[in-house]
DNA sequence: GCAGTAATTAATCAAGTGTATAATTTCAAA
DNA sequence: TTTGAAATTATACACTTGATTAATTACTGC
């Protein structure tokens, strides 16, 4: 009986192939199924190694976490681009409320995740960064934007916006990603951004992009 | 060595401390806390005990599932009262942005669930259920809203602003149980009703209550 | 009070979990 | 080509999980 072949990686390739087995395990089998075995069968190797990368499945599935966060909150921020904070604005809400953020294997493994913030400290701090990020974002844009339009860009007023806008985009999103609802027929960025106009009391016409 | 003492119970109240139970075991433990030990412990049974009352454990963790779900429309939608639409409307809101509906135990136990839905069938559909049943009123009460106020009250109008509003309240309701930004010294009702209003086109003053 | 029935407990099982470690294999350096 | 160190595999262990079953207990109807 021989044993199975294999090759040597970098430290960075093989955390980078098991943290994407592991996205892949969560995405199609939820957490529980995220097993150190499944994960090393995704990746392409046998489960003992894993610990040679990470201490425990506690560090790794808190390392898949970090990276997933941070790659959506980076995709989803690629869509500002540069020019006029009410441009930039709109590109990130049309990069929120369509594919890859807003997708049905994103948010099986976001929903995954969240459903651990409340009784695991690691993994709440990890989400407390991440939103802490996007919040960050949206709180600059929508004061840039209302400063731009002359509006009230009090410290209040900003963040009164940007927590409304925050939560109407997440809540897109997930409408989006869920897929219940028949959105194919719809313009879905339109809605998006027009809403977005109509509670920042901006002109619509400057948001079509 | 003496057996524990019980006492029996009639089937509907063993059926519910147990779903109860549950739902304690995953508020605090997250659904990977919900073991069968750990549910039979706080309800103050065994656990063999549970197989009498449920198939198995995944029928148990649904049933416990539907019974949040259902509760929490119920209860958000307790607040509508009666009256004119834009005050039953006003009412559904501010019961979803304040406890106990917008609390951090709810929305655990509600993000714990939501991450089995994908990889999950039977809670795909216990999902369904919900959402589409707290959409529908939302759908009615913007129908009835728009109408009073005499706005564009078309089908696909109606549609669309009930979306918006679905996600923003998702999004707010989120957001507040969530308790990472410092609202206690905001009125999130106010934020929230006023938004509404925005977004419906509706006199604000209608919404103060 | 008594008997029978059904609820409940207690004990056990097989399967799957994360983890540990020793035996192997790969690869780079000499 | 050889050697040595490091990466990887294979195997095993202790523990937890959901499930099963027989023994016991509480309660209901007579």
């Amino acid at each position: 009986m021989t044993r199975r072949t294999f090759h040597r990686e970098t430290e960075a390739v093989r955390q980078n192939d098991l943290i994407a087995a592991t996205l892949d395990s969560v995405a199609e089998l939820g957490l529980a199924g995220a097993t150190v075995r499944e994960v090393a069968y995704r990746a392409g190797v046998t489960p003992g190694l894993i610990r040679r990368y990470f201490d425990n499945k506690e560090r790794l599935v808190a390392a898949a976490y970090r990276t997933f966060i941070s790659n959506l909150i980076e995709t989803a921020a690629a869509g500002c681009g540069d020019g006029p904070a009410h441009a930039r604005l709109a590109g990130l809400i049309r990069a929120s409320v369509t594919a890859p953020v807003a997708d049905g294997r994103t948010l099986s493994i976001w929903a995954a995740f969240i459903g651990t913030v409340n009784s695991d400290p690691v993994m709440a701090e990890t989400h407390r960064e991440g939103y802490q990020a996007f919040r960050d974002l949206i709180e600059q844009l929508v004061g840039e934007c209302l400063r731009e339009c002359g509006t009230d860009a009090s410290h209040q007023s900003i963040r009164q916006h940007a927590i409304v806008l925050n939560a109407l985009l997440d809540g897109l999103w997930i409408e989006i990603s869920m897929g219940g609802d028949d959105f194919s027929r719809m313009d879905v960025v339109r809605i998006a951004l027009d809403s977005t106009a109509t509670l920042l009391g901006i002109d619509p016409a400057e948001f079509r992009e």
